[in-house]
DNA sequence: GTCTATAACGAGATAGAC
DNA sequence: GTCTATCTCGTTATAGAC
């Protein structure tokens, strides 16, 4: 009985991910607004009403394709942090910002569901939280780390940005000043302006040499969220280190 | 003839805009993806074949739509420049960024429309190139009055960015130091990114305060961007100011 | 209980004849 | 420009196979 139970189980899985590639397939091709439960079941080569089994209705499929989307997007990050542990934060930081553009060169409409435009009628359900929060943890844990080790830069915010700063660093990450959680929010944000311009077309006939122009970028905005130390054993100590200014190959002069 | 010739061409612009309003109103129900030219028919009362006499096809609709977008957010950028011409770089580089998101707030439909997922089998043709530069072009005149007056941080870039900087700058901006073309482009970009954050509900439940937030955010981006003298009558010169470094009001600290 | 298929609904899109 | 016949869609009801 448990055998039978294991085997309608495991085809139970089977269907449904061969339902999710299908409908992946399909968000490439006419984009998530006309995925349509039909066109998977017709090439799927089933009756359009067995797929009410393995999902209720459209927005279903469409979550558990967002879900999935920021799961993948969220595990790029975690292994990127990982294969670049002990180089330092702002390595880590490269890497991270490294392994999410390219895991959105990689899965381009799987990015745009879930960070393009939003898809007309369909409202994300509060399940898809945890997943979309994956990428930034990650972000927050390399703080974590570079503010209990070497330090962190923590720009002084303005007055009136305080209350909010504090309740965003009480739900995000409440061990961490309330100021780079700001900061560090804001510059995610600012990273995936840079590769939703780059998938999107914005960079066409602007920007030709894409690896190099993000690898630069990304490196400045280290710097912007905090992380001032490229090596974990600074020639500079704390006290005499530069705060938020310029590091090591990113030096400036004025015009 | 000459009264009847312009009779014609007068209901021939007016039924134009009839069918464009009517047709964002479909981009903000329905979706680019799904922009029908039958809707946009019936819902003006008028045969669908009636309306090929006015654009040849739906691509060529959409591609009305993105130019008339790229033009309006291009016009509030000058606006906002206009307005806050005489305040400063740094006041000028604020106000645009204020109304670029402004804007955005007011179209949401038409900024997916030109700055979200792209419009699946659909080609933006090079009549749009002109419309989609105004934004930036509003930014480059920015940061040339402060290269040709009190002078713009500029950050040295690796070696292997300079050949990609120098042909953007050729392209872009011929009389600003390569270096700055390059974080320009760098930085408008990332001012894209927190729209579409704020836009695309990825700031729901993350930051509520939004102007606030984004308002200090952009005075961060203008540092990035080698804004450095807020004031047009700066308190330190330009040998003794800082560089690259916090400017008035957003110091740092280590922590 | 679990799954799949047939058939149908109301709404909308599409193609072509007129 | 109009009309119609034929497609698509999401979704549900129902009946039967394992």
């Amino acid at each position: 009985m448990s055998s039978t139970q294991g085997a309608r189980a495991r085809a139970r899985i089977e269907v449904t991910a061969a339902i999710k590639e299908e409908a992946r397939r399909q968000l490439a091709k006419e984009g998530a607004a006309k995925l349509s439960l039909r066109a998977v079941a017709r090439e799927l080569g089933m009756a359009s009403s067995a797929l009410y089994r393995y999902f209720p209705a459209r927005d279903d499929l469409l979550t558990s394709l967002i879900i999935d989307a920021y799961d993948s997007i969220g595990e790029a990050a975690e292994t990127a942090r990982d294969a670049a542990a002990g180089a330092g934060p702002i390595a880590c930081w490269t890497a991270v910002c490294e392994g999410v553009r390219g895991w959105a060169l990689e899965h381009p409409h799987e990015y745009a569901l879930i960070y393009g435009t939003p898809v007309p009628g369909y409202v994300a359900p509060a399940t898809t939280v945890p997943s979309a929060a994956r990428g930034a943890m990650v972000v927050i844990g390399i703080l974590r780390d570079a503010h209990q080790g070497l330090g962190l830069a923590r720009p002084v915010l303005p007055a009136e940005l305080k209350p909010e700063a504090v309740r965003m660093a009480a739900d995000l990450a409440p061990d961490l000043p309330p100021e780079v959680v700001v900061t560090m929010v804001a510059t995610w944000a600012q990273l995936f302006g840079l590769i939703g311009f780059e998938l999107f077309g914005q960079f066409n006939r602007v920007v030709e040499d894409r690896d190099t122009f993000f690898r630069h970028t990304v490196g400045q905005l280290a710097h912007t969220v905090g992380l001032v130390y490229p090596q974990k054993g600074p020639a500079n100590g704390p006290a005499t280190g530069p705060a938020n200014g310029p590091a090591a190959g990113t030096a400036a002069r004025l015009s």
